[in-house]
DNA sequence: GTCTATATTGGGATAGAC
DNA sequence: GTCTATCCCAATATAGAC
Protein backbone atom coordinates (compact mmCIF):
# COMPACT_ATOMS: atom_id res chain seq x y z
CA UNK A 1 0.00 0.00 0.00
CA UNK A 2 0.90 3.67 -0.86
CA UNK A 3 2.58 5.67 2.10
CA UNK A 4 0.42 8.46 1.37
CA UNK A 5 -2.67 9.37 -0.65
CA UNK A 6 -0.88 11.87 -2.81
CA UNK A 7 1.92 9.13 -4.15
CA UNK A 8 -1.04 6.79 -4.76
CA UNK A 9 -2.15 9.06 -6.90
CA UNK A 10 0.72 9.26 -8.81
CA UNK A 11 0.97 5.82 -9.57
CA UNK A 12 -2.31 5.67 -10.61
CA UNK A 13 -1.69 8.92 -13.03
CA UNK A 14 1.66 6.87 -14.35
CA UNK A 15 -0.61 4.12 -15.11
CA UNK A 16 -3.25 6.24 -16.95
CA UNK A 17 -0.68 7.76 -18.92
CA UNK A 18 0.95 4.65 -20.19
CA UNK A 19 -2.80 3.00 -21.00
CA UNK A 20 -3.54 5.98 -23.10
CA UNK A 21 -0.33 6.05 -24.13
CA UNK A 22 -0.91 2.43 -25.54
CA UNK A 23 -4.59 3.56 -26.85
CA UNK A 24 -2.56 6.34 -29.42
CA UNK A 25 0.07 4.29 -30.26
CA UNK A 26 -2.13 1.17 -31.47
CA UNK A 27 -4.02 3.96 -33.64
CA UNK A 28 -0.78 5.95 -34.76
CA UNK A 29 2.09 4.05 -34.98
CA UNK A 30 5.71 4.90 -33.24
CA UNK A 31 7.46 6.79 -35.87
CA UNK A 32 5.27 9.76 -35.66
CA UNK A 33 4.61 9.87 -31.73
CA UNK A 34 6.01 12.40 -29.79
CA UNK A 35 6.02 12.99 -25.90
CA UNK A 36 4.00 16.06 -26.85
CA UNK A 37 1.03 13.91 -28.62
CA UNK A 38 1.08 11.37 -25.54
CA UNK A 39 0.57 14.83 -23.10
CA UNK A 40 -2.17 15.78 -25.37
CA UNK A 41 -4.29 12.51 -25.07
CA UNK A 42 -4.31 12.82 -21.55
CA UNK A 43 -5.08 16.39 -21.18
CA UNK A 44 -1.55 17.18 -19.85
CA UNK A 45 1.07 19.65 -21.21
CA UNK A 46 4.52 17.55 -22.85
CA UNK A 47 6.14 19.15 -18.81
CA UNK A 48 3.04 17.68 -17.03
CA UNK A 49 3.42 14.56 -18.19
CA UNK A 50 7.43 14.53 -17.77
CA UNK A 51 6.78 15.26 -14.32
CA UNK A 52 6.04 11.39 -13.92
CA UNK A 53 8.78 10.10 -15.92
CA UNK A 54 11.95 11.57 -16.23
CA UNK A 55 12.73 11.26 -20.17
CA UNK A 56 11.23 10.39 -22.85
CA UNK A 57 13.43 7.04 -23.22
CA UNK A 58 12.45 5.69 -19.76
CA UNK A 59 8.93 6.56 -20.38
CA UNK A 60 8.82 4.10 -23.89
CA UNK A 61 10.12 2.00 -21.86
CA UNK A 62 7.15 1.73 -19.57
CA UNK A 63 4.79 1.78 -22.17
CA UNK A 64 6.34 -1.46 -23.63
CA UNK A 65 6.15 -3.12 -20.24
CA UNK A 66 3.00 -1.61 -19.78
CA UNK A 67 1.93 -3.62 -22.68
CA UNK A 68 3.59 -6.78 -21.38
CA UNK A 69 1.39 -6.05 -18.66
CA UNK A 70 -1.54 -6.50 -20.09
CA UNK A 71 -0.80 -9.24 -22.18
CA UNK A 72 0.24 -10.99 -19.48
CA UNK A 73 -2.71 -10.69 -17.86
CA UNK A 74 -4.47 -12.11 -21.04
CA UNK A 75 -2.66 -14.57 -22.51
CA UNK A 76 0.05 -15.24 -19.54
CA UNK A 77 -2.55 -17.48 -17.25
CA UNK A 78 -1.83 -21.11 -17.45
CA UNK A 79 1.09 -20.48 -19.64
CA UNK A 80 2.90 -23.27 -17.83
CA UNK A 81 0.87 -25.88 -20.03
CA UNK A 82 -0.15 -24.07 -23.24
CA UNK A 83 2.48 -21.30 -23.74
CA UNK A 84 2.55 -22.18 -27.65
CA UNK A 85 -1.11 -21.73 -27.78
CA UNK A 86 -0.54 -18.66 -25.64
CA UNK A 87 1.96 -17.05 -28.09
CA UNK A 88 -0.29 -18.00 -31.22
CA UNK A 89 -2.60 -16.08 -29.76
CA UNK A 90 -1.12 -13.25 -28.60
CA UNK A 91 0.51 -13.18 -32.19
CA UNK A 92 -2.90 -12.85 -33.27
CA UNK A 93 -3.96 -9.98 -31.54
CA UNK A 94 -1.06 -8.25 -32.33
CA UNK A 95 -2.46 -8.05 -35.79
CA UNK A 96 -5.00 -6.13 -34.78
CA UNK A 97 -2.81 -3.87 -33.41
CA UNK A 98 0.05 -2.69 -35.69
CA UNK A 99 0.97 0.60 -34.22
CA UNK A 100 1.91 -1.68 -31.28
CA UNK A 101 3.77 -4.23 -33.28
CA UNK A 102 6.00 -1.19 -34.98
CA UNK A 103 6.42 0.44 -31.07
CA UNK A 104 7.71 -3.02 -30.16
CA UNK A 105 10.01 -3.73 -33.21
CA UNK A 106 11.05 -0.09 -32.92
CA UNK A 107 12.14 0.27 -29.35
CA UNK A 108 13.50 -3.14 -28.86
CA UNK A 109 15.57 -2.65 -32.04
CA UNK A 110 17.01 -0.04 -30.65
CA UNK A 111 17.61 -1.02 -27.13
CA UNK A 112 19.39 -3.94 -28.32
CA UNK A 113 22.13 -2.62 -30.71
CA UNK A 114 23.12 0.03 -28.35
CA UNK A 115 24.24 -1.53 -25.36
CA UNK A 116 24.64 1.69 -23.53
CA UNK A 117 20.85 2.19 -24.43
CA UNK A 118 18.60 2.53 -20.94
CA UNK A 119 16.41 0.23 -21.93
CA UNK A 120 19.25 -2.66 -22.66
CA UNK A 121 19.16 -4.60 -19.68
CA UNK A 122 15.50 -4.71 -19.52
CA UNK A 123 15.32 -5.90 -22.87
CA UNK A 124 18.28 -8.48 -21.71
CA UNK A 125 15.67 -10.08 -18.89
CA UNK A 126 13.03 -10.16 -20.46
CA UNK A 127 14.20 -12.30 -23.18
CA UNK A 128 16.02 -14.42 -20.83
CA UNK A 129 12.55 -14.58 -19.26
CA UNK A 130 10.75 -15.47 -22.05
CA UNK A 131 12.95 -17.93 -23.60
CA UNK A 132 13.13 -19.72 -20.15
CA UNK A 133 9.19 -19.91 -19.79
CA UNK A 134 9.10 -21.34 -23.57
CA UNK A 135 12.35 -23.89 -22.38
CA UNK A 136 10.13 -25.32 -19.37
CA UNK A 137 7.03 -25.47 -21.41
CA UNK A 138 9.05 -27.87 -23.87
CA UNK A 139 10.63 -29.60 -21.21
CA UNK A 140 6.90 -30.52 -19.56
CA UNK A 141 5.83 -31.64 -23.55
CA UNK A 142 9.07 -34.04 -23.19
CA UNK A 143 7.97 -35.33 -20.20
CA UNK A 144 4.32 -36.12 -21.77
CA UNK A 145 6.12 -37.58 -24.89
CA UNK A 146 4.68 -35.10 -26.99
CA UNK A 147 8.04 -33.94 -27.90
CA UNK A 148 10.97 -36.17 -29.11
CA UNK A 149 13.85 -36.16 -26.52
CA UNK A 150 16.22 -35.06 -29.13
CA UNK A 151 15.14 -31.42 -29.01
CA UNK A 152 16.79 -28.90 -27.01
CA UNK A 153 14.44 -26.96 -24.53
CA UNK A 154 16.47 -24.36 -24.35
CA UNK A 155 17.53 -23.54 -27.99
CA UNK A 156 14.27 -24.33 -29.41
CA UNK A 157 12.71 -21.83 -27.16
CA UNK A 158 15.41 -19.35 -28.60
CA UNK A 159 14.07 -20.50 -32.20
CA UNK A 160 10.16 -19.55 -31.46
CA UNK A 161 11.41 -16.67 -30.11
CA UNK A 162 13.52 -15.30 -33.17
CA UNK A 163 11.05 -16.54 -35.63
CA UNK A 164 7.91 -14.56 -33.43
CA UNK A 165 10.23 -11.15 -33.68
CA UNK A 166 11.58 -12.47 -37.29
CA UNK A 167 8.41 -13.14 -38.64
CA UNK A 168 6.64 -9.64 -37.16
CA UNK A 169 9.22 -7.88 -39.97
CA UNK A 170 7.57 -9.96 -42.51
CA UNK A 171 4.20 -8.74 -41.98
CA UNK A 172 4.56 -5.18 -41.20
CA UNK A 173 6.05 -5.22 -44.87
CA UNK A 174 3.07 -6.87 -46.08
CA UNK A 175 -0.07 -7.09 -43.65
CA UNK A 176 -1.28 -10.27 -45.64
CA UNK A 177 1.25 -12.55 -44.44
CA UNK A 178 0.32 -14.73 -41.96
CA UNK A 179 2.09 -14.78 -38.83
CA UNK A 180 0.05 -17.47 -37.00
CA UNK A 181 -0.33 -19.72 -39.90
CA UNK A 182 4.17 -19.69 -39.99
CA UNK A 183 4.30 -19.91 -36.17
CA UNK A 184 2.03 -22.86 -36.38
CA UNK A 185 4.35 -24.80 -38.72
CA UNK A 186 7.11 -24.22 -36.99
CA UNK A 187 5.44 -25.77 -34.35
CA UNK A 188 5.32 -28.67 -36.06
CA UNK A 189 8.52 -29.11 -37.16
CA UNK A 190 9.45 -29.40 -33.87
CA UNK A 191 6.66 -31.72 -32.54
CA UNK A 192 7.34 -33.60 -35.47
CA UNK A 193 11.10 -34.02 -34.70
CA UNK A 194 12.74 -37.61 -35.78
CA UNK A 195 13.03 -39.54 -32.49
CA UNK A 196 9.23 -38.73 -31.20
CA UNK A 197 7.68 -41.49 -32.03
CA UNK A 198 5.15 -41.09 -28.97
CA UNK A 199 1.71 -39.77 -29.91
CA UNK A 200 -0.53 -37.61 -27.47
CA UNK A 201 -3.01 -40.80 -26.40
CA UNK A 202 -6.18 -38.10 -26.16
CA UNK B 1 29.58 2.83 -70.04
CA UNK B 2 29.21 6.59 -68.68
CA UNK B 3 28.34 9.38 -71.26
CA UNK B 4 30.84 11.43 -69.77
CA UNK B 5 33.74 11.40 -67.56
CA UNK B 6 32.21 13.42 -65.48
CA UNK B 7 29.28 11.04 -64.36
CA UNK B 8 31.42 8.14 -64.04
CA UNK B 9 33.64 10.19 -61.61
CA UNK B 10 30.28 10.70 -59.64
CA UNK B 11 29.23 7.12 -59.39
CA UNK B 12 33.15 5.91 -58.47
CA UNK B 13 32.35 8.70 -55.88
CA UNK B 14 28.85 7.29 -54.76
CA UNK B 15 30.38 4.04 -54.28
CA UNK B 16 33.43 5.69 -52.43
CA UNK B 17 31.16 7.29 -49.88
CA UNK B 18 29.12 3.74 -49.29
CA UNK B 19 31.88 1.74 -48.84
CA UNK B 20 33.52 4.42 -46.39
CA UNK B 21 30.40 4.20 -44.80
CA UNK B 22 30.04 0.98 -44.26
CA UNK B 23 33.94 0.69 -42.68
CA UNK B 24 32.19 3.46 -40.32
CA UNK B 25 29.59 1.90 -39.18
CA UNK B 26 30.89 -1.19 -38.84
CA UNK B 27 33.22 -0.14 -36.19
CA UNK B 28 31.05 2.68 -35.15
CA UNK B 29 27.49 1.14 -35.28
CA UNK B 30 24.57 3.00 -36.56
CA UNK B 31 23.09 4.74 -33.84
CA UNK B 32 25.21 7.60 -33.13
CA UNK B 33 26.36 7.90 -36.97
CA UNK B 34 25.23 11.38 -38.50
CA UNK B 35 25.67 12.33 -41.79
CA UNK B 36 28.76 14.91 -40.58
CA UNK B 37 30.59 11.21 -39.52
CA UNK B 38 30.15 10.09 -42.62
CA UNK B 39 31.24 12.75 -44.37
CA UNK B 40 33.91 13.13 -42.58
CA UNK B 41 35.69 9.78 -43.25
CA UNK B 42 35.88 10.47 -46.99
CA UNK B 43 37.07 13.98 -46.33
CA UNK B 44 33.90 15.68 -47.51
CA UNK B 45 32.10 18.52 -46.04
CA UNK B 46 28.46 17.36 -44.95
CA UNK B 47 26.99 19.68 -47.94
CA UNK B 48 29.44 18.28 -50.21
CA UNK B 49 28.47 14.39 -49.41
CA UNK B 50 24.18 15.40 -49.45
CA UNK B 51 24.99 16.15 -52.99
CA UNK B 52 25.10 12.63 -54.17
CA UNK B 53 22.12 11.67 -52.08
CA UNK B 54 19.16 13.43 -52.17
CA UNK B 55 18.52 12.66 -48.04
CA UNK B 56 19.67 10.98 -45.15
CA UNK B 57 16.91 8.21 -45.82
CA UNK B 58 18.24 7.54 -49.33
CA UNK B 59 21.68 7.68 -48.35
CA UNK B 60 21.00 4.92 -45.57
CA UNK B 61 19.09 2.98 -47.86
CA UNK B 62 22.08 2.72 -49.92
CA UNK B 63 24.59 1.93 -47.51
CA UNK B 64 22.03 -1.37 -46.84
CA UNK B 65 21.99 -2.12 -50.74
CA UNK B 66 25.82 -1.72 -51.17
CA UNK B 67 26.23 -4.36 -47.75
CA UNK B 68 23.93 -6.45 -49.69
CA UNK B 69 25.81 -5.99 -53.10
CA UNK B 70 29.51 -6.80 -51.09
CA UNK B 71 27.99 -9.74 -48.83
CA UNK B 72 26.08 -11.44 -52.62
CA UNK B 73 29.61 -10.98 -54.46
CA UNK B 74 30.74 -13.16 -51.41
CA UNK B 75 28.18 -15.57 -50.46
CA UNK B 76 25.78 -15.37 -53.39
CA UNK B 77 27.65 -17.53 -56.08
CA UNK B 78 26.48 -20.81 -56.16
CA UNK B 79 23.30 -19.82 -54.22
CA UNK B 80 20.91 -22.06 -55.98
CA UNK B 81 22.54 -24.87 -54.73
CA UNK B 82 24.12 -24.10 -51.26
CA UNK B 83 21.19 -21.68 -49.92
CA UNK B 84 21.70 -22.60 -46.71
CA UNK B 85 25.18 -22.83 -46.45
CA UNK B 86 25.81 -19.29 -47.59
CA UNK B 87 23.24 -18.03 -45.20
CA UNK B 88 25.13 -19.67 -42.33
CA UNK B 89 28.57 -18.30 -44.10
CA UNK B 90 27.23 -14.87 -43.67
CA UNK B 91 25.39 -15.07 -40.54
CA UNK B 92 28.77 -16.18 -39.61
CA UNK B 93 30.39 -12.97 -40.59
CA UNK B 94 27.97 -10.99 -39.58
CA UNK B 95 29.18 -11.87 -35.86
CA UNK B 96 32.21 -10.04 -36.81
CA UNK B 97 30.50 -6.38 -37.87
CA UNK B 98 27.99 -5.96 -35.44
CA UNK B 99 27.85 -2.34 -36.48
CA UNK B 100 26.63 -3.62 -39.80
CA UNK B 101 23.68 -5.88 -38.10
CA UNK B 102 22.48 -3.51 -36.35
CA UNK B 103 22.31 -0.74 -39.46
CA UNK B 104 20.15 -3.30 -41.22
CA UNK B 105 17.83 -4.13 -37.96
CA UNK B 106 17.00 -0.70 -37.54
CA UNK B 107 16.87 0.72 -41.13
CA UNK B 108 14.60 -2.47 -41.97
CA UNK B 109 12.58 -2.35 -38.73
CA UNK B 110 12.09 1.60 -39.34
CA UNK B 111 10.77 1.09 -42.58
CA UNK B 112 8.74 -2.01 -42.45
CA UNK B 113 6.83 0.10 -39.68
CA UNK B 114 6.10 2.72 -41.66
CA UNK B 115 4.27 2.23 -45.46
CA UNK B 116 5.35 5.87 -46.02
CA UNK B 117 9.03 5.30 -45.59
CA UNK B 118 11.40 6.00 -48.50
CA UNK B 119 12.50 2.53 -48.23
CA UNK B 120 9.45 0.74 -47.68
CA UNK B 121 9.18 -0.68 -50.94
CA UNK B 122 12.83 -1.55 -51.10
CA UNK B 123 12.44 -4.07 -48.33
CA UNK B 124 9.20 -5.47 -49.87
CA UNK B 125 11.16 -6.23 -52.80
CA UNK B 126 14.13 -7.50 -51.16
CA UNK B 127 12.32 -9.96 -48.86
CA UNK B 128 10.42 -11.21 -51.52
CA UNK B 129 13.48 -11.75 -53.31
CA UNK B 130 15.40 -13.43 -50.57
CA UNK B 131 12.43 -16.03 -50.15
CA UNK B 132 11.93 -16.77 -53.57
CA UNK B 133 16.11 -17.67 -53.80
CA UNK B 134 15.32 -19.91 -50.54
CA UNK B 135 12.03 -21.71 -51.81
CA UNK B 136 13.55 -22.95 -54.84
CA UNK B 137 16.47 -24.17 -53.11
CA UNK B 138 13.89 -26.20 -51.05
CA UNK B 139 12.45 -27.12 -54.11
CA UNK B 140 15.54 -28.34 -55.27
CA UNK B 141 16.60 -30.44 -52.44
CA UNK B 142 12.83 -31.93 -52.14
CA UNK B 143 13.20 -33.19 -55.52
CA UNK B 144 16.52 -34.48 -54.58
CA UNK B 145 15.06 -36.50 -51.79
CA UNK B 146 17.15 -34.69 -48.99
CA UNK B 147 14.09 -32.29 -47.93
CA UNK B 148 10.00 -34.03 -47.22
CA UNK B 149 7.43 -33.17 -49.30
CA UNK B 150 5.09 -32.43 -46.60
CA UNK B 151 7.25 -28.83 -46.09
CA UNK B 152 6.07 -26.21 -48.00
CA UNK B 153 8.47 -24.07 -49.77
CA UNK B 154 7.59 -20.64 -49.80
CA UNK B 155 6.31 -21.10 -45.78
CA UNK B 156 9.37 -22.75 -44.74
CA UNK B 157 11.65 -20.28 -46.79
CA UNK B 158 9.97 -17.15 -44.93
CA UNK B 159 10.57 -18.90 -41.15
CA UNK B 160 14.08 -19.77 -42.41
CA UNK B 161 14.32 -15.56 -43.18
CA UNK B 162 12.11 -14.39 -39.80
CA UNK B 163 14.47 -17.01 -37.78
CA UNK B 164 17.54 -14.89 -39.22
CA UNK B 165 16.41 -11.74 -38.52
CA UNK B 166 15.34 -12.86 -34.71
CA UNK B 167 18.14 -14.50 -34.04
CA UNK B 168 19.80 -11.04 -34.28
CA UNK B 169 17.98 -9.10 -31.89
CA UNK B 170 19.02 -11.85 -29.22
CA UNK B 171 22.75 -11.91 -30.49
CA UNK B 172 22.81 -7.99 -30.37
CA UNK B 173 21.62 -8.39 -26.81
CA UNK B 174 24.13 -10.99 -26.01
CA UNK B 175 27.01 -11.56 -28.27
CA UNK B 176 27.85 -14.73 -26.89
CA UNK B 177 24.48 -16.85 -28.05
CA UNK B 178 24.97 -18.28 -31.35
CA UNK B 179 23.03 -17.19 -34.36
CA UNK B 180 24.83 -20.02 -36.86
CA UNK B 181 23.95 -22.67 -33.78
CA UNK B 182 20.32 -21.72 -34.08
CA UNK B 183 20.10 -21.34 -37.43
CA UNK B 184 21.57 -25.20 -37.99
CA UNK B 185 18.96 -26.23 -36.04
CA UNK B 186 16.19 -24.67 -37.54
CA UNK B 187 17.96 -26.55 -40.56
CA UNK B 188 18.12 -29.97 -38.78
CA UNK B 189 14.01 -29.86 -38.11
CA UNK B 190 13.44 -29.00 -41.40
CA UNK B 191 15.27 -31.48 -43.04
CA UNK B 192 14.42 -33.89 -40.73
CA UNK B 193 10.62 -33.64 -41.27
CA UNK B 194 8.29 -36.54 -41.17
CA UNK B 195 7.84 -38.32 -44.11
CA UNK B 196 11.56 -37.41 -45.10
CA UNK B 197 12.82 -40.82 -45.61
CA UNK B 198 15.51 -40.43 -48.26
CA UNK B 199 18.57 -39.77 -46.63
CA UNK B 200 21.54 -38.39 -48.58
CA UNK B 201 23.39 -41.60 -50.03
CA UNK B 202 27.17 -39.64 -50.04
C1' DG C 1 31.86 19.60 -57.08
C1' DT C 2 32.76 21.29 -52.86
C1' DC C 3 32.79 24.53 -49.13
C1' DT C 4 31.02 27.85 -45.58
C1' DA C 5 27.33 29.53 -43.49
C1' DT C 6 22.75 29.67 -42.26
C1' DA C 7 17.88 28.41 -42.17
C1' DT C 8 14.68 25.49 -40.25
C1' DT C 9 12.61 22.21 -37.53
C1' DG C 10 11.55 19.04 -34.29
C1' DG C 11 11.38 17.96 -29.95
C1' DG C 12 13.35 16.97 -25.43
C1' DA C 13 14.67 19.10 -21.14
C1' DT C 14 14.31 22.66 -17.46
C1' DA C 15 13.05 26.91 -14.55
C1' DG C 16 9.90 29.07 -12.13
C1' DA C 17 5.10 30.81 -11.46
C1' DC C 18 0.78 29.34 -9.75
C1' DG D 1 1.08 18.70 -9.81
C1' DT D 2 0.63 21.24 -13.59
C1' DC D 3 1.34 25.00 -16.73
C1' DT D 4 3.79 28.45 -19.57
C1' DA D 5 7.74 29.75 -21.46
C1' DT D 6 12.11 29.12 -23.01
C1' DC D 7 16.27 26.98 -23.72
C1' DC D 8 18.98 24.28 -26.21
C1' DC D 9 20.85 20.99 -29.05
C1' DA D 10 21.23 17.94 -32.93
C1' DA D 11 20.78 17.43 -37.42
C1' DT D 12 19.18 17.84 -41.92
C1' DA D 13 18.51 20.74 -45.64
C1' DT D 14 19.59 24.70 -48.57
C1' DA D 15 21.66 29.06 -50.52
C1' DG D 16 25.25 30.98 -52.58
C1' DA D 17 30.36 31.82 -53.03
C1' DC D 18 34.43 29.85 -55.10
Amino acid sequence: MARRGSYAKGIAKREEILTAALDVIARNGYRRTSVRELADAVGLSQAGLLHYFSSKEELFQEIVRKRDEVDTAVYGPDLADRAIDSLTALVAHNTQVPGLVQLYAQVSTEAAGDPDHPSHAFFVERYANIREEFARFIRTEQAAGRIGEDIDPEATAALIVAATDGLQTQWMLDPSFDMVAHLEQLWKLITRSSSSGAQPVD
